[in-house]
DNA sequence: CGATCTTACGGGATTCGTAAACATA
DNA sequence: TATGTTTACGAATCCCGTAAGATCG
């Protein structure tokens, strides 16, 4: 037994009718392929549904019965089929992301108003958390991928190279290391860096562990460590140091009075990755915001000192 | 577009095995065809509902949003292909019937009662109407069929010979009557019949009215009219006349001491029929006791007079 | 390398439309 | 007789199962 949806349109149209040829017509069929669609389906049913002769089409108390279960078949078909086809194109949907808090605040806003300008139907969800959690929300599914700074390329996940993150520089305009000498193409060493006070992000912080390990061993003059790169930006500003941060959190510093100086040290570049679940394809949406984002990843950060104005 | 069942029931033994095999076997289907089954299905909905590898099926987003409207229709498919079959098979439905009261409270019953036994789930409804209203409610469609007094062959109704009802004489079993002279052989005459104080139906009923014509234009010794059957038993019984009244009613006057005969004259036999709409099949019900009445029709009234003993 | 999904392909069933037959008002 | 349904039938399509191919663990 198995019963189509063409079977079901067929019936609605024959009860609606009353008419073997105009409900044929209806359902784009000949009259004699529509008669055999009603026939197969009494019976499948095994009862018939329509009391017709030549001149008269109607309904028997058993069709009367079908018709309510036939319509309420017919407009879950309709919901359900819209529904997927919203899915496919968009019109709904769901992403849900994991990515670092500097990509959050400083370079997603952007990419994400653009996308739920073109898909307003489509739910975002965005977990702004660091690497790890990162990985681990696409391991268990609660995330559709995440862009973190582990390669995680596992049996389970593949990563794919996203962006590189490179430590800048930042002190006061009026700051020695601020003047760019020798005609500025020169790149900070280790060892000027390390002749300034340096205000340090806490220990546990990812920013600070990457630049302890590049800097390693050359020991840095610490004045004080700090939770938020908010934080050491107002301390610089004030002139209490310098500071080395990754050209993601960059935004947190183009302030008046700051300057910025790409450090170019390979040490000091740190990869971020994206990182999706091998075994399952990306939904309609995720695939889109995906694209989005791989077609707008931030620029590599420019070559040279940028000096903010006071206005 | 075309959705058949057969796609759900794949899409719902793969989303439930998570194996193009075992799913395969369920439907019993070669694992190529129901791999092509749920390929259609993606196609008609425009959107991938498994993921898929060598080892691993798993339902992407999209596939466990259209679980949950595969099942809703499943179970509505299945409610409705049930109540059909159920149709079918007499397990339930529903027959109206119109008829006589006199075929309603003697005879009717007991067919009934042995079909209420074989089909406990069928709903009856039994209008004890007289036999105009019976015509009516077929000709609207209240009754399945009737059995009626008139021969209603229309262009919309069918009539069909059911049974004959013939008149009886009842009187007590001291009446002279109830003799049955010169060896019960020979009917009761009009003149016999004329002479004796009758109790009469009022002039409305129709009992009365074929009595009537079928006599014209003997006149009677009319004692009294009454309005039921019942009074003019009592009347009879307690000798104040004797009466005339069609077999079908016999049951009302089967008292001690009292003796009815037939009358057997061909104007005084009165033909029932049973009455259909043209254009309408019966229901399956309708037809089970359409089928179960006719061969229980009412006997032809015995040939001879009936005394009633006391106990 | 074994288990499992997909592709390829020939045969059989299904379904289509045209045309003729049939039925009813 | 005119309208409308069913039957008949050849052709196109769809669908199935077997066998070979591809892929993942």
């Amino acid at each position: 037994m198995n019963i189509s949806t063409r079977q079901i349109d067929a019936f609605l149209a024959l009860a609606a009718q009353r008419n073997f040829t105009r409900a044929a017509m209806q359902c784009h069929l000949s009259q004699p392929a529509f008669s055999a669609l009603i026939r197969a389906l009494e019976e499948d049913l095994g009862i018939r549904l329509f009391d017709r002769s030549t001149r008269h089409v109607e309904l028997t108390a058993a069709g009367a019965n079908f018709m309510e279960s036939a319509q309420r078949i017919r407009t879950e078909m309709d919901a359900a089929v819209a529904s997927m086809r919203d899915e496919a194109t968009l019109r709904r949907g769901r992403v849900a992301i994991a990515l670092l808090p500097s990509l959050a605040a400083g370079w997603l806003p952007e990419r994400l108003a653009e996308f739920h300008q073109h898909h307003p139907g489509v739910e975002l969800e965005i977990a702004d958390v660091l690497s790890e959690p990162c990985i681990a929300m696409v391991a268990s599914g609660k995330a559709d991928f995440a862009l973190a700074a582990i390669r995680a390329d596992t049996p389970d996940l593949q990563a794919e190279p996203f962006c590189s993150d490179e430590y800048h520089l930042v002190c006061r305009d009026d700051h020695p290391l601020a003047k760019a000498p020798r005609g500025r193409r020169r790149p900070v060493s280790v060892a000027e860096l390390a002749q300034w006070p340096f205000i340090h992000m806490a220990r546990h912080s990812s920013v600070r562990q990457f630049l302890e390990a590049a800097l390693h061993p050359q020991p840095m003059k610490s004045v004080m460590e700090v939770e938020q790169l908010a934080t050491v930006m107002g301390m610089v500003r004030a002139g209490l140091g310098i500071s080395a941060i990754p050209s993601l959190t960059l935004f947190h510093f183009q302030q008046p009075g700051l300057v910025t100086r790409p450090l170019l040290w390979p040490e000091l570049t740190r990869q971020i990755y994206l990182v999706r679940r091998r075994d399952r394809s990306l939904s309609s949406a995720a695939q889109a915001l995906y694209t989005q984002l791989m077609t707008h990843r931030p620029t590599e950060a420019p070559g040279s000192a940028v000096r903010r104005e006071l206005p």
